[in-house]
DNA sequence: ATCAGTGTTGACCAACTGGTCAAGATTTAT
DNA sequence: ATAAATCTTGACCAGTTGGTCAACACTGAT
């Protein structure tokens, strides 16, 4: 007996079809900024033809949506896991050292998410000032607490998020920029110099003064 | 008598109408990315009709390639500008305010940097791997220097510099995602805020360990 | 085997886009 | 005043783009 409900389940095919595109959108959008990318290249990178692609998903903003929802779950899980019973210190370089791995395997998710960012955010501005802002402030009322017990620097808990989202990110987003100023030589483990540097810069940070 | 030779100084006209269209063109391409930008919309910000626009730039190409040139010059001056014989934490600290008050005072140049990056630097990728790489390779042995004297903390001066640029640059080009977690409390003293919080967290993971 | 539901695409369309052009309006030097 | 140079724009064009559609091909449950 077939599903009749108004939700039914997607079929084998329908799956693979629906991953290969998003893929493909993800390759493309991220690559080209939302206007730039055109369904004639999301379609040549999937493998398909145009309509085909448009018989899974009804329009460009569809596939660009589900990327966005797609990606804003796993966005802002590592920050979610931060764990208030855990070590002030370990937890926060936990946190660091999952975002700055995020920068490496899912370099295309991450320039996604900035170039929305960039143009103000027309499609996710109400989840950032509903869920993430939530999230956030509950976050720093963890480390502003952290803070008040002295187990690490004083330090205004929004902006520390900041500056970890930014030395963080910036590895995927401006990756071009870091390839070309390493230089050869250097390219192949600038992210575990990073996480190298990153881990020493934060530690000495946030270390308590009295301690 | 008037200039005959090729190279002709503006008329006045000239100066204040590209001027204008530059003008306008920062805000539409550092909004839209240069693809998403369309020379209508262009002509539109700067109070002209679109032929009267490609009467001063022969092309949309044209008006990027300029901005992107005169962008550069004011992007490289403050790193420059960091001198080896002063005190280094102050030296540093002020290149981070400076940088800072770019992203406060121009967030658009900051943007269309960003968009240009984020899109692999197609236009621009030829001076960040010669001047670009120059310059910070000049500056990151002068960092080094200041290490092996033991006048800052140890770290990979390359990746000081990259996160320089991230914590900075993510107030101009990340500002939608700032102002919607920070709400409405706390947006206006957010350039001062990261001020002091830079200050502070650069002040800590610089100074000397043995001091 | 069959056939209803599912999947696929070439051909097409209207809107948009970067850019041209000829014709007029304005400025400038004399 | 006037003519050369500069400036301005409506009308237009060819190429691109997101999206539609009718016709055809495939799949899988019976």
């Amino acid at each position: 007996m077939t599903n009749k409900d108004a939700a039914r389940a997607d079929t084998r095919i329908q799956r693979e079809k629906k991953a290969r595109i998003l893929d493909a959108a993800l390759q493309t959008f991220s690559a080209q900024g939302f206007r730039g990318a055109t369904l004639d290249q999301i379609a040549e990178e999937a493998g398909m033809s145009k309509p085909n692609v448009l018989y899974y998903f009804r329009s460009k903003e569809d596939m660009h949506r589900a990327l966005l929802n797609q990606l804003l779950e796993a966005w802002l899980d590592p920050l979610r896991d931060i764990n208030p019973e855990g070590d002030p210190l370990q937890e926060i370089l936990k946190y660091i050292l999952r975002k700055l791995d995020m920068a490496r395997q899912q370099p295309r998710e991450s320039r996604l998410f900035a170039n929305e960012i960039l143009q103000g955010a027309p499609r996710i501005n109400d989840v950032l000032i509903s869920a993430l802002k939530t999230l956030v402030d509950e976050k720093a009322t963890v480390i502003r607490d952290w803070i008040k017990a002295g187990r690490i620097a004083g330090c205004d808990p929004h902006h520390l998020i900041f500056s970890i989202w930014a030395t963080t990110q910036h590895y995927a987003d401006f990756d071009t920029q870091i390839i070309a100023v390493l230089g050869p030589d250097d390219v192949e483990n600038r992210f575990d110099e990073a996480a190298k540097f990153l881990t020493g810069f934060y530690e000495r940070s946030l270390k308590p003064v009295n301690n």
